[in-house]
DNA sequence: CTGAAAGCGCTAACAA
DNA sequence: TTGTTAGCGCTTTCAG
């Protein structure tokens, strides 16, 4: 068995006829007999040719590489996105190149812009847009394909897909309230007043507007004392919080929306730990809708967003830019929708 | 802002220099003076150039690309493990390239020997071995530097680093016993006999052997009624097991060790709804160490296996292989260590 | 220390 | 339908 890979060449020379003969044979391309193709086709497959993209990418200048960038691997969320991306990816033909940034703004461009995947390889972009201005990506990818997930710029730069932040949030204490909460609290970053929300929206910022118009609308109140602050949006800094809070006194609330899943797990974890049940004290609710919230004892009832959807619409969106590679088409911004799927972090007893 | 990338020429000339020594500049090659290479350095940044990985490839043979091959992404065990390996890949100074199989052997096939991903652009390859003979992963690699993660075949082809399953599986099973435990059941693929265990190894059937020994040494039971036999190791999977056992009759078992933390959460969520309480009825024990186990209420007790060691390891042996890439370099095989985290699952009350 | 020439493997454009 | 030519952007080799 050769070390060095064969070459077009080698195939041509076995098959008996020219190198681009065989490379119009295999990438099914016209002016190439049938007769000639099935042959080539054999012997290729016979002595184990496989294109080298290198070259071709070099000369097409399309490598059918699609970048997906997402801040972490082994979070519920983004390997949910991943898988789901990367499957709607290589069911259009391309293939999936995926990154992780650690939130790493810095890791981010060096992973953009680096020696290596710059720009140059991949043929588009797809990136959770967490952490980075649309501006800034822009400027990274330079005008070639890209689409981003839930970037919430009121303008956007590049075009994205979004999770229905607000409705999905709305409807999230409107069903605590339905189940004849009073005291809902909600898990976020922080406790945002109405101006807060006027400029650089992002997804939880959306999710928390949300939230406070609900309860609003409500007659329920919505202060600082409604918010319990995380520092990130994990499970482990969701325990920290609802810990630190447990041990200022009583857990004031029977319900609780938390703006993902992640926090909601971690929550139910922490309010274990205290003591107070889910949902018999307290019932919780989360958004997204990874795998793991059916697992848990008791499952989570959440927010579910439709991945399907949103595999699709970026793919779309990914391919018109694809084919109009020529010049701008103009920046879309698509929503995608959600159901929320009731579990027993909510039952009523 | 020119769409076509910058190319070296580009850069040579507003450099005022040839293509050839602002190559060396970028590359750190020797043959250039310290005050041309800041000068091309400083220039390239701001022109924006980035080297094109495909010409570069195309040139050298190298691309500094690592393939990382996995089963699926959104698993607990998966999105951990590319996460470690994707980190360790880039802390060596590669390029992490991820991929899927979604299980499907033929589907791997493609992967590895697809149009794309042939063996031709990557340097390297890491998988994860499940479903998969070294003999066919040596084939579809060509010799190509590689590690499999997790390959238990007892002469292997291809080097690989494996997780301590039997020496794992028993220490679950002793724990258990220490604990108490008298009617310890496991779930994994299905009750296998002493003979069963004699040919074709794998991390499963070794997880179950090891705990068949601990059962025997403990003068403990081990039968067909020992084993929940599961289609997968899959929560869903160990959750209709169990849920079909507890339909036929009572759960006969006051300890539980799941082959691996997927099938333990299956089994404590089904246990759930069975009304069956862990730990206080069953202790349940995993193996591998999730991450997701510690936020389960109650949190899992595991076999954690030591991913950082996984990767130091696999890293290790593949930059030798790298290294070597003249020639063979005999297959190694080498064992990672455990530790018994125990958690609210196995505690006595 | 610097640059010119050649070619990695492939494919677009054209010629036969 | 088939083959020839040329060159993508880079780097190895060797000359200046």
């Amino acid at each position: 068995m050769k070390r060095s890979a064969a070459t077009l060449k080698d195939v041509a020379s076995a098959a008996g006829v020219s190198a681009m003969t065989v490379s119009k044979a295999l990438r099914n391309a016209p002016g190439v007999s049938d007769k000639t193709r099935e042959r080539v086709l054999a012997i290729a497959q016979n002595i184990g040719y496989e294109t080298n993209v290198s070259a071709s990418a070099l000369k097409t200048g399309r490598s059918g590489i699609i970048q997906i960038i997402v801040n972490e691997y082994d979070i519920p969320f983004y390997s949910k996105l991943i898988d789901v991306m990367s499957s709607a990816v290589v069911a259009n033909g391309y293939t999936p190149f995926l990154q992780q940034t650690k939130y790493s703004s810095a890791a981010l461009q060096s992973t953009l812009s680096s020696s290596l995947f710059s720009g140059v390889l991949s043929d588009g972009v797809i990136a959770h847009a967490s952490g980075l201005s649309g501006d800034l990506f822009e400027k990274i990818v330079h005008g070639k394909p890209a689409v981003l997930i839930d970037s919430c710029e009121e303008q956007p730069v590049v075009s994205s897909v979004v999770f229905p932040n607000e409705e999905g949030a709305r409807a999230a204490v409107q069903y605590l309230a339905e189940r004849g909460c009073r005291n809902i609290g909600l898990i976020g970053p922080s406790y945002l007043e109405k101006k807060d929300f006027l400029h650089s929206p992002s997804p939880m910022k959306l999710r928390m507007r949300g939230a406070r118009a609900a309860l609003l609308d409500l007659g329920l109140p919505y202060d600082e004392s409604t918010v319990i602050a995380v520092e990130g949006m994990s499970e482990e800094h969701a325990i920290d919080s609802v810990h630190e809070l447990a041990k200022s006194g009583r857990i004031p609330f029977d319900g609780l929306f938390c703006l993902n899943d992640s926090a909601a797990i971690g929550a139910i974890r922490a309010l274990a730990d205290c003591g107070i049940r889910v949902p018999d004290d307290v019932k919780v609710i989360g958004f997204d809708g990874v795998r793991e919230g059916g697992f848990h004892v008791p499952s989570l009832t959440t927010i579910s967003v439709d991945m399907q959807q949103l595999a699709r619409l970026v793919m779309l969106s990914l391919k018109q830019q694809i084919d109009h590679e020529g010049e701008p088409l103009t920046a879309t911004k698509t929503t995608i929708g959600f159901t929320l799927l009731e579990r027993e972090s909510t039952q009523s007893r």
